[in-house]
DNA sequence: GCAAAAGTGTTCCGACTACACCCATGC
DNA sequence: GCATGGGTGTAGTCGGAACACTTTTGC
């Protein structure tokens, strides 16, 4: 009896086969060419078996001592040089069997992955090319098929990416640091499609909470009245802070 | 100096020193006492070594061939019986020394916690206590300091059932089968604080939407007018899922 | 009857919708 | 001038907030 509460408690320690793990960290970076209205993921030629030569997101395994944010952060700054981004954790995928590499021996390491969501401002941002790796900007309506789970990694960031856009500032981080409310509101409709109110309303409301600040600058594009230039005040936006309020 | 080179090639799936993990799963398990209007989070005490004798919230590590959500569901089963439950994953925490067990030799093995949200009806559960282990649940108000970064991970939890409460519908995890409104309203103010509509409000809202079904039973509870039992129609409520619906 | 709790109704007001209209520029 | 895009205004409507009121029970 006694021997058999002995068990259990040696048991967790081990004996009923403890899986180990490399923790792979993938992230789901996100930009937006205001100049062509193009949602966009950032994709990298893979270098190395398994999927040698398929298109993925950019991940990396985690090091001794090393965070997952900071290998999250080490990944991006080996790909893309940016001067201001957004990251937050998005989800865990660590089913057995998600990765080649462990299938063959069912009792080997196991691979998972805790996968990140960036925004960064495309204007920005400029990609590292070392000669041989692929590395480019994909409109996210083109992506190919991905090594691994990758496309419901992608999947999954891109829901939260709808859903943040409703509800939080994040669309601040992918526009350039000046930009037209026509551009803000080009973003919400390539990103959420058309289901939201018309310009004006759009407008109108925005301009009410007063967190967006008119620089006073006009740019011209073309045929038409130019636009006022505005920026995203984070002052003025502190207190609104977890507020509901909606972006929509 | 070759067997140093070795070292590091034996490393060499790692060669710049990536980090074994163990993985653990940790999980906020939240019930309401309708009874006495009270949020309970079940804690366990630990059996063993780092924290032996502190509080915890139930975990487990990940074995082989097991999924991150087959875990905790193990973990679940093997502290409390209980017909229905809701389950989600919370948040990945992985720096480095949260865990005691890794501090000694920063380049041994690390753990992560993957962290799962789960809501159990009080009254349909029942904690499994072998004789030797502690388990009970604590409202929310009367935590005591918890082993590792427990304390962080039920804050993020607790936050995460906060959110989850006012856009959609697991205040009927949580609740029993049937259940009179002012069972829902006082669950969404012991939980919420009391910022939000007043009760009739609250009550006209909730019966518009059409997916609290009348049983037609009644319930009297001491003095005053009997209350009716309404049970959540999940059928009526399909259609609604996805949309942005405010419980409030 | 009276207190207590459940349940209904009504008025007020702010916010969003839809749409019409004015303004500044390129050509 | 006129087409094009930027920007403003307004009338109608829907829904939430506040609160008064009615109903049904225990004692």
């Amino acid at each position: 009896m006694s021997g058999r509460v002995q068990r259990k408690i040696a048991g967790s320690l081990d004996p009923q086969g403890l899986a180990d793990f490399k923790v792979g960290v993938d992230n789901v970076i996100f930009s937006v060419d205001t100049a062509q209205n193009r949602l966009l993921v950032l994709l990298v030629m893979r270098q190395e078996d398994p999927f040698l030569g398929q298109w993925s997101l950019p991940g990396t395994l985690v090091q001794h001592g090393e965070s997952l944010e900071d290998a999250a952060y080490r990944v991006l700054s080996e790909k893309i040089r940016v001067e201001n981004l957004y990251l937050e954790q998005l989800y865990t995928f660590g089913g057995p069997d998600r990765d080649p590499r462990e299938a063959k021996s069912s009792y080997g390491v196991r691979y998972l992955s805790v996968s990140y969501f960036a925004l960064v401002r495309f204007a920005e941002s400029e990609l590292i090319a070392d000669r041989v790796s692929g590395i480019a900007w994909y409109p996210l309506d083109q992506v190919p098929p991905l090594a691994f789970d990758h496309n419901q990694i992608l999947e999954y960031g891109y829901r939260r990416l709808r859903n943040k856009l409703e509800y939080s500032p994040i669309a601040f981080e992918v526009l350039p640091e000046l930009f037209t409310l026509n551009d803000l509101y080009q973003l919400y409709t390539t990103v959420l499609g058309e289901n939201f109110a018309d310009y004006s309303n759009f407008r109108a409301r925005l301009l009410k909470h007063r967190f967006l600040a008119d620089t006073g600058i006009k740019v011209s594009r073309g045929a038409g009245r130019p636009a006022t230039l505005y920026r995203f005040d984070a002052v003025a936006f502190a207190p609104l802070k977890d507020k509901p309020l909606v972006f929509i």
